[in-house]
Order: structure tokens, then C-alpha cells, then sequence
DNA sequence: TGGCGAAATGGTAAAATAGCCAATAATTGA
DNA sequence: TCAATTATTGGCTATTTTACCATTTCGCCA
């Protein structure tokens, strides 16, 4: 594969790698939000929701609507969501068995 | 869900989103590596590549195996890699229709 | 048209990350 | 047991990221 693919990869997973950003594709992956809702779901100032939107925005993650004074946001490609489970996954599996290999040939009751 | 889990997945998410360490995980998606094959796919230094291998194995996406002088690492859980596919999805998304909302009231010829 | 509210942008300081070299471990084999 | 090989760790610097505050922009409506 081209490393620039690679590059632009990593742009984008790099985009939702922050735990406010995850809790903003979260909440959106519920409904459509303004900043002004986002920023109450993450606790942060305003500019910083603004900047963690502006990011995923680049990334091609979400999507933004005008509406009057307010900039709604929804998520772009469902499919990302499918993904966090995965991520519970590897949580669950690091929990089941940490270095899986060496505890049997230390531990093999 | 709690602030804490967000940040541990959060956590995992950053360990993948880099590209040398994409580059890894999808050489191992194929087969187990051990870090001096993996050097040479990467191209950087051996510590470099070490160091990323102990980040990826910290947030539970790799596993690794001592065999004589050598340590082979695995993929520890192998969803990770479907998810890149949605990740392409984002990509291709983002040259289909870039703001397609501004598109159409902006330049509907 | 002046002021208000929502969001974006600029600036900046603090923190985290990345990458290289040097040094240290660990293991093998002469 | 010493030298060679593979990997990890420590130390350091440069770069990137984050978050706040202040400022600006944009649209609304009194």
C-alpha cells in the first residue's frame, strides 16, 4: 500500500482519538447536535468543542448544517460506530488475558 | 457512559492512529513479525519501531513472542482490521461530496 | 443599524508525542 | 566466558496537540 494512503489514514483515526471527541461521535451518533449541546455533553469551552468539530470536520467525519446562529452536526459515515465495538472488544480482551503465552508457561495450574 | 471509558478508548484509538504504526498492523494482519522484518518495513530505527510495537502492545492491539534473540509480534485482536475498511469508506466519502450541502447552493450548474 | 447570541479563529503556554543516538539487557554460539 | 546479535530503555530535542482566553465573524431582530 502507498504510504500516503497510510498518511491519510492516520489522519483520520487520529481525528476521533481523544476521549471529547469520542464522547461528541457519541452523542451524534444518537441524533444531530449544535456545539452549544456538545459543549454541555463535554464540559470544555466553547472554542475547544468548536476545535475538536473543526477536526473531525477535516477528517471527514462529521457533517455540518446551518440553521440560523446555530451549526448543527451529525455524523458522515455511520460505519465508525461499529467500530467502538470493536475497541470494547480489545478493552475486554486485555482484562481476559494480559500476555496470555507467558502466564501459561509460568503459571500452568 | 463513563468519562473513563472514553478515555480508554481513547487510549486504544491513539495507539493505532500514526502511520508507521498503521503500516505495522497491517503488516501483521498478514503474518507474525518479528521487530527487525517490521524495521524494515518501516524504515525508521529499530528503537522507533520498538517503541511504537510497546505502545500498540500496552493498548492490547498486539501481542508479542520471545523466540531466541527475536520477539514476534501478533495481532491481538483482529476486527481492527475490518475497521480500517470503514476508515477507506471515510476517505472516499470525503471525494464524493466535500460539503455537499454549500455544493449544491453554491455552484449548482 | 446597533446590539446580541452562537460559533469560529488567533494567540499562547503547557503537555504529550516522535524520533534519533547511546547505553543496557538478554540470548546465543564460538 | 566473551563476542555478536536482537530488542528495549534512557536521554534529549523538535514537533504536535490541547485548552483556554480574547477577538472576530455571522446572522438575527429590536
Amino acid at each position: 500500500m502507498h504510504p500516503e494512503r497510510f498518511r491519510l489514514k492516520a489522519q483520520i483515526i487520529k481525528a476521533m482519538a481523544h476521549p471529547s471527541r469520542l464522547m461528541i461521535l457519541d452523542a451524534l451518533s444518537e441524533q444531530e447536535m449544535c456545539v452549544c449541546d456538545l459543549q454541555k455533553i463535554v464540559g470544555s469551552d466553547l472554542s475547544t468543542v468548536s476545535k475538536h468539530l473543526s477536526v473531525m470536520k477535516n477528517a471527514g467525519l462529521v457533517q455540518d448544517r446551518k440553521v440560523g446562529l446555530q451549526v448543527f452536526y451529525r455524523l458522515r459515515v455511520p460505519c465508525i460506530m461499529q467500530f467502538f465495538g470493536c475497541v470494547e472488544e480489545v478493552i475486554a480482551s486485555r482484562f481476559v488475558s494480559d500476555h496470555f503465552d507467558d502466564a501459561l508457561q509460568t503459571c500452568p495450574r
